[in-house]
DNA sequence: TACTATTTTTAGACTTATCTAAATTTATTT
DNA sequence: AAATAAATTTAGATAAGTCTAAAAATAGTA
């Protein structure tokens, strides 16, 4: 059984690493878990004991195949959480992350899968993000119109469904390309416009533009 | 903001001292919490130094307001989880203690209103053990027949109503007096019969006695 | 390449919560 | 009341996780 903050760790590093498993730097993972760079050498040192992440000195640490396990097996309790709180205890999306912090670290293998199952076994988090099965695999995600995201939904846009020119240079306006990263803010009932925010900046969309942007989770 | 270790002896305080807010000795909290007097001393001075116990050496424990206050908030916490495991998430009654356990320390009082309405603020837990509203009070109880619990409640017996000898002789054989505590263990369809724990043993009744016998959560 | 800046690690200290063993106080028994 | 037993506290040690300050290694630059 892992401690509170061995668990922190090992979901910083996969954070950080994504999904080439990359090595993350000693200052890198201090810097997301605000503590010093000091205080991370020596954990990392304890991880290595336990065979969680592998580590050469000065170059960096990665997940081992059980750390990955156990990050991904946190990331899936803290997403499911954060369903929970939004569809059943009406939570804003945007106000569940601290509790999902706690609640990611309770143990009991029977919670997590009978949440899951309470859930309707969801495939993405009030954020947008993708929930690992229980046996830590992601769900396989296809495009989808902009339009079609809920609110507080994120992607990255992959695509347009119309490539005429006068619709591209407004996106280039907008300063929307592949990869930029679109989160739902706002829905307007009204004229079925949105309300995004991309790569950190909110604009407004219409309708017709949401619907030719493909977007995946 | 207290830590886990201060929260758990806080409860043990509370379960150990009673209504009567008596005073707890060091030993006494040691075997609740599986720990040594030693450890138990330390851990006093510094609830008595935040002012949630007052603690006269050699002379035992009892909790402050402040400390009563902490204690009853986590209880509530804690038999609100045990009535979401069972009621939401189809744990038997006998088996979430050790997950609300932990889910009791989770910090946020937004989720334990939001939990406690999405329940539709339940009075007993699954063991039918009272629970305090948000401002502390426990239910009033009132008194009702035995065979009216439900699965994994239990109560105390505050009285009979028939009170022929043969009847009073019975429950005498069946060890059953006043303040006795009763747990309902299982309901049998067929004849109604139900299986008890009577302090700690486990006895069969007929619905016709059941009827007869008061409880109080 | 050599110097400087940055990153990382080491060494030693601190806090929290625990323990064992010994000392002290209170309770019990003869 | 004195002697013994039990409960409680103190003193000192330990483990986890963190910190600061200094040393060592790596990276960047003139």
């Amino acid at each position: 059984m892992n401690t509170l903050a061995e668990e922190n760790y090992l979901k910083a590093i996969f954070k950080l690493s994504g999904k080439q498993k990359a090595s993350v730097s000693t200052n890198a993972i201090a810097v997301e878990l605000e503590t010093k760079a000091s205080s991370v050498t020596d954990m990392i040192k304890k991880l290595t004991e336990k065979g969680f992440v592998n580590y050469q000195k000065y170059n960096g640490t990665s997940l081992t195949k059980k750390g990955h396990e156990i990050a991904v097996h946190i990331v899936r309790k803290h997403r499911l959480w954060e369903v929970f709180l939004v569809k059943k205890l009406n939570f804003q999306w945007d106000e569940v992350h601290d509790v999902a912090e706690q609640l990611e670290h309770i143990k009991s293998s029977k919670l997590v899968e009978h949440l899951d199952t309470f859930l309707g076994f969801p495939q993405y988090d009030p954020h947008g993000d993708p929930i690992p099965n229980k046996n830590g695999e992601f769900p396989k995600s296809f495009s989808a119109p902009l339009i079609d995201l809920t609110i507080g939904n994120k992607g990255k846009v992959v695509g347009v469904s119309q490539d005429n020119p006068s619709f591209l240079k407004y996106l280039d306006k907008l300063e929307i390309q592949l990869g930029s990263k679109i989160q739902v803010i706002e829905k307007v009932d009204f004229d079925q416009s949105i309300e995004v925010k991309i790569n950190g900046k909110a604009t407004h969309i219409s309708s017709e533009v949401a619907k030719n942007i493909l977007i995946k989770q």
